[in-house]
DNA sequence: GGTCGGCATCGATGAACGTCGATGCCACCC
DNA sequence: GGGTGGCATCGACGTTCATCGATGCCGACC
């Protein structure tokens, strides 16, 4: 269901990198982007380009403690609570933000070097 | 049109300084992002967000002299002529393409500091 | 002048997306 | 046990988008 989309289309020929790696320099504007590996970079932009989703990551991020629940966004983002749901789903799985439930309440924080890793693909180093 | 929505007014490949207060650090993970420039970020983001306008970046940087004509980007991609006009477009009006029509032929090129920008945004620095 | 070729635009079509109301599920409290 | 409240899922609707064939425009060449 959740398709893992890596970022990090470099691993070829990698020693380590487990998870979506970091690699220091996959620039996009350094050789010619295979198909799959722009279908894949493709699915996390796509998870992003929309300002209601680049809202929310900005708000779960400048929470207190990193991290924010379904009650603390609907209201900032004037939208109906399954349409909040439902792009925080979408980020979810784009690996972007990670979910927590703990009792009645369901937390969403930032994954790490998510950002960063994308931040990297599209530097032109 | 109102699709003169920039990053970054760096019309030049930036060295220094940069009088404004743009530049260094404008990370979307900082502070809560406003509900136009989130709309700004996401047409920027919409228009990468698309395997076809990547690997079109991704050609167009790696060509020779760091720029490529129609006839030349059709082939490896697979795509009609005028799909992949239409996705030239789409970049160029996003600020991460320039187009130069010299004589029969268009040449597109990678707008210097484009893709730096949207990258220096995405960094949780 | 006439022809050829590269490129942009137009119109249409099918798929994907954002949004919402209604509903279901589950943890907590009286 | 019954009620309450937070959240996810479902179904539907209107909009946007990617793609293509056909066509128009314009510079180059004979």
């Amino acid at each position: 269901m959740a398709t893992a989309v890596q970022i990090a289309p470099s691993a070829r020929s990698s020693s380590e990198s487990a998870g979506p790696g970091v690699a220091c320099c996959a620039p996009l504007a350094r050789k010619p982007l295979g198909a799959e590996d722009a279908v894949a970079l493709a699915r996390t932009l796509k998870a992003l380009a929309d300002p209601a989703r680049l809202r929310l990551l900005s708000l779960v991020a400048a929470h207190e403690g990193g991290e924010a629940c379904v009650c603390d966004l609907t209201e900032p983002l004037g939208l109906s609570q399954p349409t909040v749901s439902h792009h925080l789903k979408v980020l979810v799985e784009a690996g972007l933000l990670t979910r927590d439930k703990r009792g009645v309440w369901a937390y969403y924080a930032l994954v790490p070097g998510a950002l960063d890793s994308l931040a990297g693909v599209l530097t032109t180093c």
